[in-house]
DNA sequence: AGCCTTGTCAAGTAGTTCCTTGAATATCTT
DNA sequence: AAGATATTCAAGGAACTACTTGACAAGGCT
């Protein structure tokens, strides 16, 4: 007991878990994944990466626990092995903020300039579904939406809001959400709704952290 | 916005904190650190590593953010940037446990077997530190000690518990703890006591989870 | 059965990480 | 100023990691 070599073997065990997320490109599956499961092919597609070392990188997720397989006819699936993954994603994200002082710099040069867009926080959100002054939208991509989305809210992808600007109300202000604090769909939607003159406003955080507080969502 | 570069750019950003803690030894060092601050020998010494080795690591920790520094003299000492990281740490440590199948085998190579040695948990030592039925015993080294303790703890490190059982009434149970649900003292503290005929039970979790609780503490 | 789709495996290469040794630097003590 | 203590830096080699290409496997469709 309480020998060295043992005492190596089992801090390696623990530090495996960090090792999987020490990728930027698995860091993204885990964060895909945090909306809900996906296929390889897709998964590829979203991290612009072969579909090999997609299926690679997966696999090194798989071994160290993170996330677990379904398969589905020729379709192998891939989800977080628990909510706890997303947890432990989330955590890590926020140490990062807050303590590399570059990070700031990245977000902003990946995210552009938030400064001039609204946004609400999940609070005012929840009120304002209760008393129905504004519509929410969903502009993650249709597989997400189905995965589970805020309750009440409506699927208009990213790339088909331009398309149907017409279907929104005119006379409530709009919440666009997506998958995070570090995604840019809602920063688009809320751009391209004000270039139509239609107030909007972003949700801070997405669904995950909707989720994860335990408001109302549906699926 | 939204290139894939710059998206490459910020998630390689948040995975620069999974690196840092994706290798035994620092992982380790986080684990000391989360007991308070201490100096490069020092912590060369735990981790039993080279001076020049542990300086190395210390350095890539300090580069992600997650310890900070402070200079005393010729000495310098090292501390956890923040509350956060030690949950960070802690959250990791747990995702580790309940996903990787083969950690029990290595922490019961590392700790031993468990099974037969009691233990209390952390309401109930709160109770019955307030009606005076328990003596606690902080079997960590006296610096952790110093920096940090369960209130009314008092401090005999592991090594020193031979030499010391006297010191302990006979009358009342005693209650051993150390650094964490990973730390063999507070184990090797109640098998000693067993072997003096004392009663003797380990806190589940250690200081560092005593303190996240929010229950009372000394320095 | 034969073909198609989806996903995994294997080999190879460029780059990175870990640890060691030995030298350099910073601060305190005398 | 010289010596002692504590820490960091630099160079080098063995081991690992990320990604590519091309071959293979598993299941479904016709």
């Amino acid at each position: 007991m309480g020998d060295r070599a043992a005492k190596n073997a089992l801090f390696d065990g623990f530090s495996e878990v960090a090792k999987a997320l020490g990728n930027g490109r698995r860091a993204e599956l885990v964060d895909v994944l945090a909306q809900g499961e996906r296929n390889v092919d897709d998964l590829a597609t979203e991290i612009s990466q072969s579909l090999a070392n997609t299926s690679f990188h997966l696999r090194t997720l798989a071994q160290s626990g993170l996330v677990a397989t379904r398969r589905e006819g020729t379709r192998v699936y891939y989800r977080l092995a628990s909510a706890r993954v997303g947890e432990l994603w989330a955590a890590m994200r926020d140490v990062a903020a807050s303590h590399i002082a570059e990070l700031d710099v990245l977000a902003e040069a990946y995210l552009g300039d938030r400064s001039q867009l609204e946004t609400i926080d999940q609070d005012e959100l929840a009120q304002r579904i209760d008393d129905g002054s504004v519509v929410v939208i969903d502009v993650r991509n249709s597989t997400e939406y189905a995965a589970g989305h805020i309750r009440g809210a409506q699927s208009i992808p990213i790339d088909e809001l331009a398309d149907r600007v017409d279907e929104l109300p005119d006379d409530v202000e709009i919440v666009a959400y997506c998958r995070g604090p570090y995604c840019v769909f809602a920063d688009d939607a809320v751009r391209l709704l004000a270039d139509h003159d239609r107030g909007a406003l972003r949700l801070v955080g997405g669904f995950p952290e909707w989720q994860a507080d335990e408001r109302p969502t549906s699926a």
